[in-house]
RNA sequence: GCCCCCGUAGCUCAGGGGAUAGAGCACCGCCCUCCGGAGGCGGGGGCGCAGGUUCGAAUCCUGCCGGGGGCACCA
């Protein structure tokens, strides 16, 4: 619309200027400021080479001609403060509740093929916190970006090969024999449940030579951890389109095919009995060997032939989301994707999310039961259930480091922001059901344009940000901001219901404002349960 | 030594270069004639420090200080 009017001023010859791709338009904090406020003029004032409050007032002229603007101010130093008709505020409460579940999605990323990877945790013993963290942020952001048109693979990197699972099949076998642990085996419980399991399946594995019975261990032992895994993230909410196996990668021979391919594109070379990748040329601050001079694989090789990988089955980006203790892989893996020709700059994008911590009475919570000496995934379910533990997760930038305390949590106040937030969806949910008790049943044809107080013009501005703050969080991979947004209109709400009386009094009879209010209400309700529901957490109708 | 993240109210944290920097908790004072008080209203209180870029900086750049995490032919 802006733009719109942007153009119009150019075509006219008013200003000598090149529309802008894009224009920044806000909802002002400040009331006197209108519905939405935009500086472009304060932009393209420089490139017109008028003040911008000449530029401004061009621009607000064309505004004025739009049916759904009902004024359009010019402010300070050149903001455009454009106020709605007053009838448009209220077809938001329309529009949200005709399209449902829907409202909220958009087509901004359409066209775009995105693999996203996340938890990747090692089928060598339970789901820590860090990649809790993941579970629960990875999986909303790919609701995001598929509620923002793109085509999103999830996918779960098992890490099925290599030392870290000979340690573990060793450590199986130590405990199904009662022997000590192998140095730098893991420890925790589930070792001998996972043991024990191995063990009913084959009675003699302990009676067979050691080799023999811990390649057993490993064969059996990894589908068994992997299970347990998946159980978690499902009982977690959180599904993958693919669990990817590094073993099959060295099965199909991918692992030659990509270190070919790099050595054909020159640059791999030998040294000191090893074969390196000249990672150095890609900006990274070393070069790193793809084969040890034992003659294995290393870790980036294997990862250099699941990207390759990925990037066959046709993605056009390759997301990854890692701890901050892998933050180092960064270099290494752009280079890497630089050596195959590609520009990491498109078609790769490492996150980094920060460490998690879980605490109880204000210090750390360090212990298992069932891991030992990390805290599993369901140890954090179990201390403050699902919904708290994902909302949790998911309010909070990444960048930050997060500290769950246990007390806050489990707390069934406002200063527990699932609550605050599910709290007002349940309120709502028993609102409509005293609604339909009372034999008043929504109407679609309601005069919205009654909605004109002030707590309730806030609430309709405040639902028809949904779908700008949605696409937001998918393009800038911030979920958190979701989170944010449904407090905020929790607030918005509870401060309409305790000003605006909906279902009338007694005996009253029901009037037209009563189902205008209806309406509005109802379109909370489903902005409240789609945003939720983005976030993986329930939208109880009780609580 | 080098790399990444963080430093905003007493606490936990938001803040996509814009106008008077926000929320919850905590503290003080209020609001129940019927829709869930797990709620609402009001009050005090803040951008680590120093430069720079910009019409405009919490936001971008540089340096410093403080906290966390990395820097393997481990994963």
């Amino acid at each position: 619309m802006i733009r719109a009017a942007v153009r119009a001023c150019v075509e006219s010859g008013d200003l000598a200027i090149t529309v802008p791709e894009r224009v920044t338009v806000e909802r002002p904090k400040v009331r006197g400021h209108g519905d939405y406020a935009t500086n472009v003029a304060l932009q393209l004032a420089k490139g017109a080479s008028r003040p911008p409050r000449e530029v401004a007032e061009l621009i607000a002229a064309r505004l004025r001609d739009h049916p759904e603007v009902g004024a359009v101010e010019v402010a300070g130093p050149g903001f455009l403060n454009i106020t709605l008709a007053g009838d448009a505020l209220g077809g938001i409460a329309r529009t949200v509740v005709s399209a449902g579940r829907d409202y909220g999605s958009s087509k901004v990323l359409a066209g775009q093929r995105l693999n996203l990877e996340f938890v990747s945790a090692n089928p060598t013993g339970p789901i820590h916190l860090g990649h809790t963290r993941w579970a629960a942020v990875g999986d909303a952001l790919g609701r995001l970006l598929s509620a923002s048109g793109a085509d999103v693979s999830r996918e779960f990197y098992v890490n099925d090969a290599g030392a870290q699972i000979a340690r573990f099949a060793a450590s199986l076998y130590a405990a199904a024999i009662g022997a000590p642990m192998p140095p730098a085996g893991y420890g925790g419980n589930y070792i001998a449940e996972v043991a024990a399991q191995v063990v009913a399946l084959h009675p003699d594995v302990v009676e067979r030579p050691a080799a023999e019975a811990v390649e057993t261990f490993r064969r059996e032992g990894v589908p068994l951890m992997l299970e347990d895994i998946k159980r978690a993230l499902v009982g977690f909410g959180v599904v993958f389109d693919v669990y990817f196996s590094e073993k099959e990668l060295h099965d199909k021979g991918e692992l030659d095919a990509a270190l070919k391919r790099l050595r054909d594109q020159g640059h791999v070379y030998q040294a000191d009995g090893a074969v390196w990748l000249r990672s150095t040329d890609f900006g990274d601050d070393k070069d790193r060997p793809l084969v040890k001079s034992n003659g294995e694989w290393t870790y980036i090789a294997a990862d250099a032939a699941y990207y390759l990988d990925k990037r066959e089955r046709g993605f056009d980006k390759v997301v990854i989301m890692l701890g901050a203790d892998h933050h180092g892989y960064q270099g290494r893996y752009r280079a890497m994707a630089a050596a195959y020709g590609d520009d990491p700059d498109q078609t790769l994008e490492i996150l980094i999310g920060q460490m998690v911590t879980l605490t109880r009475d204000g210090v750390p919570v360090r212990m298992s039961k069932r891991a030992g000496t990390i805290v599993a995934l369901e140890d954090l379910v179990e201390a403050i259930g699902v919904d708290a533990a994902r909302y949790a997760l998911s309010r909070s930038s990444t960048d930050s480091q997060l500290d769950i305390d246990i007390d806050v949590w489990t707390r069934a106040t406002n200063d527990n922001p699932v609550f605050y937030v599910q709290y007002a969806h349940a309120r709502i949910a028993s609102l409509l059901r005293n609604a339909t008790e009372l034999g008043l049943h929504r109407d679609p044809e309601a005069d919205l344009g009654l909605l004109q107080s002030q707590p309730e013009t806030d609430l309709l501005r405040a639902l028809g940000e949904l779908p700008r703050v949605v696409a937001a969080a998918a393009e800038l991979r911030a979920p958190h901001r979701v989170a944010r947004y449904l407090e905020e209109l929790a607030g918005v709400y509870h401060r309409f219901y305790d000003s605006s009386r909906v279902l009338p009094y007694g005996e009253d009879p029901a009037g037209p404002l009563t189902f205008a209010r209806l309406e509005l209400v109802e379109a909370t309700r489903v902005v409240l349960a789609n945003g939720l529901a983005l976030l993986g957490v329930s939208a109880p109708e009780r609580m």
